[in-house]
DNA sequence: TCCTCCCTGTTC
DNA sequence: GAACAGGGAGGA
């Protein structure tokens, strides 16, 4: 399931695939993957990937008018794609046949002139894409009240957001709160800052938000360098799994013994997610 | 602030 | 054949 480090990967594994090209045709296989805020598909032909980056959770391909000559009303300047729960996207040879679950093919063409494909495959179809103008960008709530990136927010920022009396892991979940992290991340950095992920989001201490901080910008850190975790489909962009799931602490580890202490992890549901911590060593 | 729903493949 | 996985929208 794609969080901060795995869509982090991909950006980094496409970028190359697809850097300079040109958008010469798109074809749309399931209408409910188009976000409803989307520009049609058909605006980015002619349109240049300049930069792929991310944002939270989000995939954000950078475009530029590949003419000068172009002169379109109005231009698409991003590309973005949600890979929610089972979002694929990679590069295919020209002539790549769609797969079971390919929700949107887009053609491209190389600088050279070789044409290529991008998939979007999503099993479940969560995931959504999004043509748009940094206006539309703008009058997105989801976009607009989207909350600071972990590696940009300082330890003030950080205490300042965890308002209100909700259990501190739904706070980490809320992504207005801060971008970029699901269920994996929030309960290894409460484990790796000895937190309860139940305690309410308020009740911290500054030592206390402060370490927690420390250990969600590590763990993410460490999961970057490791091409992010592969629990059930994640790939990244050259259909290579990740690795950090062979280092998780807790995730997916109810029942189990606690790797610090020994004694079982206790698995709950909060904010309606699986929920692993360790009674004993997170207060 | 919490719950339900969306969706499909895998596991029990 | 039910339970489960879960991000975010939308409603209670």
């Amino acid at each position: 399931m794609p969080e901060l480090p795995e869509v982090e990967t991909v950006a980094r594994t496409i970028y190359p695939h697809i850097h300079n090209c040109v958008f010469t045709n798109s074809e749309l296989l399931k209408l409910s993957s188009l976000h409803p805020l989307s520009m049609p598909l058909s605006t980015l032909t002619g349109m240049r990937i300049c930069k792929v980056s991310r944002r939270g959770k989000l995939l954000v391909f950078t475009l530029e008018a590949a003419d000068s000559y172009i002169k379109k009303i109005e231009v698409p300047q991003f590309l973005i794609i949600h890979l929610r729960m089972t979002g694929r996207v990679f590069s295919t040879k020209a002539n790549e046949a769609s797969g079971n679950h390919t929700r949107c093919k887009f053609g491209l063409k190389k600088p050279d002139g070789t044409p290529i494909q991008l998939f979007f495959d999503d099993t479940r179809t969560f995931g959504k894409i999004l043509v748009a103008t940094s206006k539309i960008l703008d009058a997105w709530p989801f976009w607009h009240d989207l909350g600071p990136e972990p590696f940009e927010i300082n330890t003030q920022e950080f205490a300042k957001r965890l308002k209100g009396t909700r259990a501190l892991k739904s706070a980490l979940l809320d992504q207005t709160v801060i971008a970029g992290i699901g269920n994996i991340y929030a309960d290894e950095s409460l484990f790796q800052a000895r937190i309860l992920p139940g305690r309410a989001a308020n009740s911290l201490s500054g030592k206390e938000s402060n370490a927690l901080l420390s250990a969600i910008k590590d763990v993410l850190t460490r999961s970057i360098a490791q091409c992010g975790s592969s629990i059930r489909d994640y790939l990244d962009a050259d259909g290579n799994a990740g690795a950090f799931q062979n280092t998780f602490m807790v995730y997916g580890r109810g029942g189990q013994p606690c790797k610090v202490c020994g004694n079982s992890l206790c698995k709950t549901r909060i904010s309606g997610r699986a929920t692993v911590f360790c009674p004993h060593c997170q207060k």
